[in-house]
DNA sequence: ATGCAATGCTAAGTATGTCAAGCAATATAT
DNA sequence: ATATATTGCTTGACATACTTAGCATTGCAT
């Protein structure tokens, strides 16, 4: 058993679960960086695992769980990413209205600002 | 019709689409803020619409896309996480699809109009 | 006109993520 | 035993996200 330290309800910290991970694919500190191609230097990873630091960006998670095979979703959580509210969300099953198929950026773009204008003009 | 408006090639900055959204809904800044429970000021909002932010938190990003009803995901891919561009290529021509929810029904039929407009101008 | 609230915005300060360089300890080899 | 490499780790230094307080206009009332 490792030493004891905080528990968090539910599981470890993001640093024990990091290490834990690291640990079991045999990797060492210097192997990840270079596997994350230089995404995550070894330094910072030491520093993670012994949760020195509480929100590791976004990209970092995201190299991390590629290279361990694990949840990036999982790994946000862990991080406290959106903590204070419910974990998944269902947003995105409503995005279905107005789904129209291969919109492009500068036409999604034109259509937010008609919007805005059509809007603009209703509200008074 | 809204004012045409030449920036980038290939879609709007963050900042741009954040203005956009913002204007779609009709709220203020000092709204936006009261919207997301104070985690946004009013001043960082303004900042990242005027695009003097590159990668905000993704905790911002979040409450952002809960007030405009916006994709989260979008919102971060347009922030340039992950932006390396590995794991983002599949999803991208389904997230391109008009993020927005709260469409009346006029306002969805004024929309398609608008683009089959927008689309005949282009085929020439 | 005049006061006043609201809007967008800026400046300066604080906090913190992230990196480069380097150190102590352990292992490996000659 | 000595040298070399590898491992985990710490320590500054730096970049930048984010906040608080405030300013300049604009609009809205009286």
């Amino acid at each position: 058993m490792p030493p004891t330290e905080k528990k968090q309800p539910g599981g470890s910290t993001l640093g024990e679960h990091l290490s834990l991970l690291r640990a079991a694919t045999g990797l060492t500190l210097r192997q990840v960086e270079e596997a994350t191609d230089k995404e995550v230097s070894n330094a910072y990873l030491s520093q993670l695992e012994k949760d020195k630091i509480s929100k590791p960006s976004p990209n970092i998670l995201h190299a991390l769980a590629g290279v361990y095979k694990t949840s990036y979703e999982d790994l946000m959580e862990r991080a406290g990413y959106f903590g204070s509210g419910l974990s998944s969300n269902k947003r995105r099953a409503q995005v279905a209205t107005f789904a129209v198929e291969n919109l492009t950026p500068e036409e999604e773009n034109a259509l937010l600002k008609y919007l805005a204008f059509i809007r603009e003009q209703r509200r008074k």
